[in-house]
DNA sequence: CATGAATGAGTATTCATTCAT
DNA sequence: CATGAATGAATACTCATTCAT
């Protein structure tokens, strides 16, 4: 599982095209293989098993989503901004890779519980800058102080989350970024924020 | 696929326990058989094919929930109010029937793509339940009257759905009904209600 | 097993609708019924079980050929003669019944050996004659004396169910009763006759 | 499907054994298998499917067979000749080959309608033969000018096979080769020829 | 006699993973 | 490091037959 090496990168972009082509069920080992150029027996050179990749695609892609978030939103005052700023950043990350979007939003959900429950760990990651973000908002002031930080959460995460997966099943067919300050303003209601 | 006699509800219910218990992909025809009490053929008789048991089981118990929030609905004034009761009910459906809390959160998301696609077609029952109460709201001036309903249902079905889920996922160690309120708040707060 | 009864031919009827129409493999038994018009169940009162239907439909048909043949070659004087009826009144028994045909030169062949070897047994009978004739035509000095018998019986009977099985191959495009007299001319000729 | 390497002819070698000893249906792929000493799945690298397995036996062997006779009757002069030699090239092939009678004889005859359209297809090479010696045999002379060469050869194929038929259900107790002869000389006496 | 709902045994095929080269 | 041929476990569905009514 040596993840310097090129064909590390390599095996888990050909599974994102592999997933997103063929569907999850459809992305046998070896089109994952053939799509990244190498031999069946060489994927597991780099990964313990098919599950492997998947959580590694994940884990790469999110990673360096949330990397990228934070240094964002570290520019920013305010927590409303800052907000503001992460859900222009998710919507501009899955409208640039089409790809990306069909795999994270559709297909890999459809893996087993197991795989999702793996997926949820790293999603954390990205649950706890919502929370920070919802967390220095009602220290500022900026949002109600009774605000329940779990349940905004997951107001936040549901509504992003639903709102990119009805625009990935309808076919991409409107602008997605176009959707970050309305939603954004809805969540800032919600929050008691102006 | 008589509807009208016993085994079909019988059958619907063996399935829901035997995905609960086993997960989807160890939920065979044969499980469900003998916990329905009958032999696998006879499942034959009641349904196409395994994909036929689950879209009517989705389908049933999330048509008799329509009906039900239909009635529980048309008994509030406002549209607040209205859509509290929606919560609540979702809330208190799932709260008292832990297994097919687990089927629809977790097991029947890790479906395919074309069983997702039905399901999905029955989920619209559900969702112009919302919008009925958002474009209700938006008439009678409880709700903003720039309020995009579209963003707003999926903010509404996006929340509901990941604060269930999250709740599922915790094992249901906390109490979902009572998060209604909040939940119910927010929303209300970030369609610019009172 | 009650052939008496009129329900016992209406089957064996239906059999020969259903297979010639749906193929050997597909026809089931509840199709035979419905073709019948009785309930599945009943087949069993008048059928020991699936493979009864098809024997008894083999042994009824072929019967009533064999003694129709009988009766025709009776009123033959040579044995060259007596071949040619038999040739004629094969030729047109299955020219007249399209089913009957499909069922017995294509269909029935794909069944199981056991049922194979059960056909056979009925088919002496009709090998029978042809022996017959054969033995009286070398005696009467018609076909060569030092004729084999087995052998000459083979030839007849390979040659005429080729020449039919080719006619229904070909979807009985041609006349086959216009065959008989070449067909004829054909084996006499081989048994040395004129 | 790589015709080259040697476990292509070894699954079909296995499977004319394990189907001439077990029957058609009871020749499961997995006994196939086993008779092959591979794993179930090697099958499917060499052969589309079950199916396949068929039609590539029985194109292997009639190929062949087919190719040995060729080479056998160019060596002959007459057209009698030539058709002795091919009686006698069928008979001792399958005199010979215990199990691979049974098989073409027997069970590939339960096959279904498809399979046996396509058996029929690769028939066709062994019936071109047998009209080119009828043709030759005409135009030489050798047989009567009027022959109907359809017919003739439909009594030759009829014959012959009906000939090795009886032989093999009747547990090969006689001497198949010593038959050819006879066999032959009835045919060209049907043909006019001496 | 007649019905038809219920039964349950039986099998081709896929694909993640291994390991000899 | 890399290969790819070989492995073998695992499962939905059909249909002849039964038997309670």
């Amino acid at each position: 599982m040596n993840k310097s090496r090129p064909k590390y990168m390599q095996i888990i972009d050909a599974a994102v095209i592999a997933i997103a082509e063929n569907g999850y069920h459809q992305a046998q080992v070896s089109k994952i293989a053939k799509q990244a150029g190498v031999a069946d027996g060489t994927i597991y050179l780099y990964f313990k098993n098919k599950e492997d990749i998947l959580i590694s695609l994940f884990k790469e892609k999110m990673g360096s989503y949330i990397e990228e978030i934070d240094k964002l939103i570290a520019g920013k005052q305010t927590s409303t901004e800052k907000l503001l700023m992460m859900i222009e950043a998710h919507f501009d990350l899955l409208s640039k890779d089409h790809h990306l979007a069909i795999v994270t939003q559709l297909e890999l959900r459809q893996s087993n519980k197991d795989l999702r429950m793996k997926i949820n760990e790293i999603l954390k990651g990205y649950l706890k800058v919502i929370d920070k973000i919802l967390i220095e908002g009602k220290e500022k002031g900026e949002f109600s102080s009774n605000l329940d930080v779990r349940l905004a959460r997951q107001m936040v995460f549901g509504t992003i989350d639903e709102t990119v997966t009805s625009w990935v099943m309808n076919e991409e067919k409107y602008d997605l970024k176009a959707l970050a300050p309305p939603v954004h303003q809805l969540l800032i209601n919600g929050f008691g924020g102006r």
